[in-house]
DNA sequence: GCGACGCTTCGGCGCCGGCCGAAGCGTTCC
DNA sequence: GGAACGCTTCGGCCGGCGCCGAAGCGTCGC
């Protein structure tokens, strides 16, 4: 029966496409130098040739494709060509794969639980892992934030407490609400959004955190350390 | 250099079980089923074949593996075994590809704009397609919404909106935000979480929608063509 | 100007995975 | 009880893809 002009259709052709997308990131080579780029940085075909452990040959080539399919994007300088994640969609994508990954049967779990990677990383342009959950539950703990599944209110307190902390909260305030992630190495929620990003960068400027030369992981430094536990009561034991 | 115990370590087997799933995903017959499996529903193994245009030992094989890596559940009911996602995280992954699938660049943009699921479809539990959008912009139109990325508040006007439309909003006037998705067929937002759910449900329950049988497109009834105009000034004619 | 470096292109090889025919198992209907 | 149906398992074939050595191009440092 028809409505409307409505007509039974395949869905054929969408899946032949997302099928073409997600091959390219189901590849081994491909799927480390994606996530090597995972925290947004720019980083040298030379150097994602070492991360999957592929010659450069081999290297040129994967990038080549995942350039012309749209999920990198590639700047020349000089003789290097410098490579980045193309889009946010992307390091969704990458995120919301690890998501499932992570939450595979016990029978074929082999998702290796980097304690570096776990403690504390970006996620694209957010906190993660262990230290990204500890400052969530500890907003929540203190009543500055209230989840609700994937979204993170902002309370009245909370506001005042980004704002004694130094993050500037006008942008905030207008819409007190951000997106939660579901941490693959945790398996609970870490702020990401406008107020994940923003504490992201509030820690960088604080240099509380360091990002690791050529990982996704990020360094806690004696500063950080002090200051996380001052302000947040997250003691640096807890992340390990 | 170290801190507190940080040491510098590969992500090598991570990016392996990232490659892994996503590899799943990147074979065209095994797309299929999934995507058309992607509105929730249960279908059985014989029909995922034709889906995917595969005999029943090729669709045996591809669901087997499906389902060994938990993407997949299966329920058997006689000679029958129905198949369905199995969680959210894949559901938003394929979501994720998608939104990717759409974004690339129109060098080889072969992603198929289908017309009956852009019209109206399902995003796993909430409206997507052009529907999913219109309401979405009716919505803002009428300010009971307000977007901000990728959070949707919802305003007094809204709440109260939404009330005298018949949606149940005790739960939703606790936190007045939900998340949107990136429309990947008309590169717009439409509503997801709470406050998407709430609509696609409430759609169902006034019969204003219809799911389709063997789809994800969702067939708008005449009382939904007349419901859409009046309730949200939405005309059958701007979604086609 | 020349050598070194970063990276790309070309061509060839080997392996892996998708396919289906045949056979088999469990369930349902007559 | 036997035939039909839904689906799985087995075995084999074939095409595609990832790999790298060799060669080449553009850039940079001395």
């Amino acid at each position: 029966m028809r409505y409307a002009g409505l007509e039974e259709v395949s869905i054929v052709s969408n899946a032949d496409w997302v099928a073409e997308i997600a091959a390219l990131v189901g590849e081994p080579a491909r799927a480390h130098m994606l996530l090597a780029l995972g925290d947004g940085r720019a980083l040298p075909a030379g150097e994602l040739a070492a991360c999957a452990d592929v010659t450069a040959q081999t290297a040129s080539g994967h990038l080549a494709r995942l350039e012309q399919a749209g999920l990198v994007t590639v700047v020349r300088q000089g003789r290097h060509r410098y490579y980045r994640i193309a889009s946010v969609e992307v390091a969704s994508m990458l995120e919301a794969v690890m998501a499932v990954a992570a939450v595979s049967p016990p029978a074929v779990m082999r998702f290796h639980a980097d304690p570096v990677l776990q403690e504390a990383r970006t996620c694209y342009n957010h906190l993660a892992g262990r230290l990204g959950v500890a400052i969530c539950d500890a907003l929540v703990r203190i009543r500055a934030v209230v989840l609700d599944g994937e979204i993170a209110h902002v309370t009245t307190e909370g506001l005042a407490f980004l704002e004694s902390w130094g993050i500037n909260v006008s942008r905030i305030r207008l819409h007190p609400a951000c997106r939660t992630c579901i941490d693959w190495s945790e398996r609970r929620h870490h702020l990401a959004g406008t107020v994940g990003i923003a504490i992201h960068e509030h820690c960088l400027a604080l240099q509380w955190i360091e990002h690791h030369l050529d990982s996704r992981a990020v360094r806690i430094t004696p500063t950080g350390e002090r200051g996380l536990r001052t302000v947040f009561g997250i003691a640096l034991t807890e992340l390990r």
